[in-house]
DNA sequence: TTACATCTTGTTATATTATAACAATCTAAA
DNA sequence: TTTAGATTGTTATAATATAACAAGATGTAA
């Protein structure tokens, strides 16, 4: 468990504040006034944050949300729920579904740590509408 | 089962016989000389055949594959393992996957029928060196 | 067969996302 | 205290993706 430096402590400060995934340049933006002033700055404090497990990358959606599930900081094993219509992204935490992606097996037998899911739906304020 | 367009069918081919995912812009440049000449008809075109189940994005790596799996054209339920050295990309047909993970409830009792899964790792090769 | 809607194409311009390259500064451990 | 590694700052540019508009092709139902 390491100290962040400057810039990624203001970073994962926003990114952990926000109720949804931030993008980069989005972040970028509202930094600046903190004195980060160049898409590199913020890449970088991304970079470092997603390699020790304190954001996770939404592939899908090239945005960034802070992780709030201990277990991931290690195994970078992530999985998320993503609404198709209000784009809310949540992380699953599931023993269960961790555990059977953990132990699965592709057909030459290998296994993965290392893994990202992305399920999309509606979520339940949407499905109602 | 629609029929595919002209810049649709040049660029299913030329996706469906690469060994490897294939980015927009590297389409592109190999469409050229078959007259397609900007970045929007390829994205199109690739747009298309996403929605039918033809090819698949590779989200992690902003890329592009072609469908073995005549299963995940309908239901958008895609998974890969993806060799962290060679790049080296595998659908994945697992009933068991599947199911499983067709069947998972997140911890609002919600499904999902459609989802993305990268597994990450090194393929055999990459293994042995 | 016509008329209509829908899909597809072509084109230019631009938006968005991300990295290269180089130099300076900070920080923590030996 | 020195030194290696991490971090920062900066400019420029690469890579990925979409907006907006006009025209042509296609199929489908009256």
């Amino acid at each position: 468990m390491q100290n962040l430096s400057k810039n990624q402590q203001i970073i994962f400060d926003l990114i952990d504040k926000s109720p949804e995934p931030l993008k980069a340049y989005t972040i970028l933006y509202n930094v600046q006034k903190k004195g980060i002033k160049a898409p590199l700055q913020v890449y970088r404090a991304l970079d470092k944050l997603v390699e020790i497990g304190k954001i996770h990358k939404i592939e899908s959606r090239n945005a960034f949300i802070a992780c709030h599930n201990s277990s991931c900081q290690v195994a970078k094993a992530t999985a998320f729920s993503i609404c198709e219509i209000c784009e809310k992204v949540t992380e699953i935490s599931s023993d269960s579904l961790s555990k059977y992606l953990a132990n699965f097996k592709d057909k030459d037998g290998m296994k993965y740590i290392k893994y990202n899911l992305e399920f999309f739906g509606l979520c339940k304020k949407c499905k109602v509408k």
